[in-house]
DNA sequence: TATTCAATTCATAATATGTTTAAAAAGAAG
DNA sequence: CTTCTTTTTAAACATATTATGAATTGAATA
């Protein structure tokens, strides 16, 4: 699993720590800014996937940086008020704040909420790919919506690599990829494995939805350069 | 899916433009009103498919809005209330408001608010009796105004939450869902709890509703991805 | 306030899946 | 036809995900 990365914008050293103390302890890796300026340099260049901002900080206060980042980014923001009274405030300047913490506030919450927020992002980020679609290929259909492949109606067993292999390809039919591609396509962006996975995932894929695997109908090989998936 | 229509009817631009924006980004379409007249004006005229609706208006306010709204139209509306006390009034007043939300509230909730009742919406439109229903999976049904789940004609006791699970799944039946789905729709938007709890409650659930839990003929797993159900 | 039951969290076991490796086969080029 | 390169294949190995049992928390009830 690929770790998410969170900035937290906090000028007192003590709470900063503990929360990154915590944060890391979960599996995040977390960068941390002293004050408002430092806090959007530190967006920029880390592409965090959640931040944490406090509200009083100093040079730029948290509702002139979060600001700031919603004109660029959507990147969820949480807001830590100090106050009741700044609450009102989150409300009235800063509401593109996607989520508030009032202080004191217990680990326990803080990790709650960052987590929730965090699982917000998996969501949205399911929403574009998975748009309930069936393609549909004569003999062979794959069903987006329930993850299942079937030929001759039958339904065909794979795992989620090799669907999304075989959706991402058949999504762009007959378009070719190279291994490079396909592992950041389909494997994810920052993966750096061995780029014979992807012939391996194929042969088994074959082996799943071809007649005969030694000669595919459906997902080719263009020796030198890569895959691609073709009508038959 | 054609884009739905919001209408925001809020006198404080700032606001305003912030939950604009956040819907917007969300796909909707949206226009704003600042006073209750244009407000009213806007409701005619573009005939949108939801209405936020704040209190405290220039003109004619919320609650008046909300009343002339409901003489003729049955569109969704929400309300925006800055306190607590008016809550009471919300809800007192035999206004025809579908749900509200107490400033100040953070953006994932609007945004969870609103999809839900837009979803309410097409779910009556879909089927106009989902009361009163009763999924029928042979061996098993599923009671939903009783909230009773037979098996061989002999009820099964289940609590509130593996109900409610088991209802969502049901509903849409062989389409599958991630933990993160199943958060947000069964357990709510509020929830900030631990992913693995869907494991647990589905675990529960199968040991209630399957002859033998290990291997399921209702509530299948779709590795990598989550849960479905399925008609055995 | 104690008691009960549902709901959640946590730790670990079981299992499915993914990756690497290396050898065999196939294809291109001289 | 031989050599070199690329792809296919099989099997061992490593990792990730899910299932499970038990402990803990929390809410409702008496």
């Amino acid at each position: 699993m690929n770790q998410k990365k969170i900035l937290v914008i906090e000028d007192e050293k003590t709470i900063s720590d503990i929360v990154k103390f915590n944060l890391t302890k979960e599996g995040y890796i977390v960068d941390t800014a002293f004050d408002g300026e430092e806090g959007l340099q530190k967006t920029y260049s880390m592409n965090p996937d959640l931040i944490l901002l406090d509200i009083m900080l100093p040079k730029l206060d948290g509702f002139q940086v979060c600001k700031k980042i919603r004109e660029s980014l959507n990147t969820p923001v949480i807001m830590l008020t100090a106050k009741e009274e700044e609450v009102d405030k989150v409300l009235g300047l800063e509401l593109g704040a996607d989520d508030y913490i009032t202080k004191p506030f217990g680990m326990r919450e803080l990790i709650a909420r960052v987590k929730a927020n965090m699982r917000r992002i998996d969501l949205s980020n399911q929403h574009e790919s998975t748009n309930g679609k069936i393609l549909d290929f004569g003999i062979l259909t794959i069903d987006l919506n329930r993850y299942e492949v079937k030929k001759h109606d039958t339904v065909i067993e794979l795992t989620l690599r090799e669907f999304e292999l075989l959706k991402y390809l058949a999504e762009q039919e007959s378009q070719v990829f190279s291994r490079e591609q396909l592992l950041e396509e389909v494997w994810g962006y920052e993966y750096y494995g061995d780029i014979r996975t992807v012939d391996v995932t194929v042969r088994r894929l074959r082996e799943k939805i071809e007649d005969n695997s030694s000669e595919p109908q459906y997902i080719m090989t263009k020796r030198g350069i890569g895959y691609y998936f073709r009508r038959p």
